[in-house]
DNA sequence: TCTTAAATTATTCAAGTGTATAATCAGGCA
DNA sequence: TGCCTGATTATACACTTGAATAATTTAAGA
């Protein structure tokens, strides 16, 4: 049997292509599948090697579930970032991200209820989860803010958490059952439902002009 | 070795008796520890009496999720229908339901997120899964309806679906976070916070008088 | 060029997995 | 009573798992 040519890598790299080899493993067949074997053939890679870079499997996946959670995070905060000056349209893009390719499509749903399902049973999951949760919905918040700032609406602190809390809570509820089953709803339509719900809840509009 | 003394049991209860091992098995060490081995234990059962009740562990899976789906869409249901004659009494129950025991609680959350993560790979669970979410967003609709039917509003067919859609969301994904860390909110906040969300949305008064 | 440390592979191991099969017990019916 | 069918147990099997270890190759520095 011909021994498997070496191929060195940096360091981070290495890490990178064993986190996505592991991502991808749990989006396909889930973690029953997400073997150390299968992860490591999948980053073209041997089994052992898996240990040179990560103490065990279970901290591999604490850095894959980190990924997830950043990459979630960051591509509605850019998109908002890069939707313009005024408020309320910052706000209907940061809503909207979330009901559009690359978040909602079958993979991330895999992921994100996989990691969710082991936050009881793994504190460091739990941990990730939490600081992700947070920055969200800071984030959330912050644009709710000024969105209603601009509409010359100022809140009190508490009227603030609670109207992140409810919103985060809708576009949460709303992008798993699209991405559990997709073919329910209409195109378009659960992104429309998510829209007039936050128009009512805080009583402004924010549909483009 | 002593052989483990014989246990006839009905049927049924035998049943009944292997699905809550099963669901006991996964809340508590995830799916990693629901083994078969494990399982027949805490039933106070040898192994290969699982088989003779189920043909593979999967469908053990599928009878257990089920029995969770179902639990979940009654203790709501009954709530409302024990809650008396007024429409709108009846739509406030039924939404504060899901944000008290037993519905909020960690077993609940391990449980429902182990079976949604197990969806994408399972389309056996993804139906039952469907069944269940349609049934509760109907049951919704309905109480819905009726109470802004009670308010003198009548709706068309179309806005129902919409409305549905979007309070089955917000108490989807505020439950979702209630469960996964509750020392993050006040206690009640969460289903203050749904209630006041839906009066918003369906523009009407759901608090007692 | 030689040496050394690090990266990578190959091999091995013990434990645990779901399932199949055969032996044993209990209860119902002749 | 005695037997027979089904419920239940015990045992065995083939396979997979995560991890440990030893062997091998590469890259870098003196």
């Amino acid at each position: 049997m011909a021994r498997r040519s070496f191929h060195h890598e940096s360091e981070e790299t290495r890490r990178n292509d064993l986190i996505a080899a592991t991502l991808d493993a749990i989006a396909e067949s889930g973690l029953k599948g997400a073997t150390v074997r299968e992860i490591a053939e999948r980053a073209g890679v041997t089994p052992g090697l898996i240990r040179h870079y990560f103490t065990s499997k279970e901290l591999m996946f604490q850095a894959a579930y980190r990924s997830v959670v950043t990459t979630m995070f960051e591509t509605a905060d850019e998109a908002a970032a890069a939707a313009g000056s005024d408020a309320v349209g910052r706000l209907r893009v940061f809503v909207l991200s979330n009901f559009k390719p690359p978040i909602v499509n079958p993979r991330n749903l895999s992921l994100w209820a996989i990691f969710i399902s082991q936050i009881p049973v793994d504190p460091a999951l739990a941990a990730i989860h939490r600081e992700g949760y947070l920055s969200f919905r800071d984030r959330l918040g912050g644009h709710i803010e000024a969105a209603l700032a601009e509409n010359g609406r100022n809140l009190a602190p508490g009227e603030l958490r609670y109207l992140a809390i409810a919103i985060n809570g809708l576009m949460d509820g709303l992008w798993l059952e699209g991405s559990i089953a997709a073919d329910m709803f209409g195109e378009g339509e659960l992104a429309h439902i998510a829209l007039s719900s936050v128009e009512r809840l805080l009583g402004i509009t924010l549909a483009e002009k």
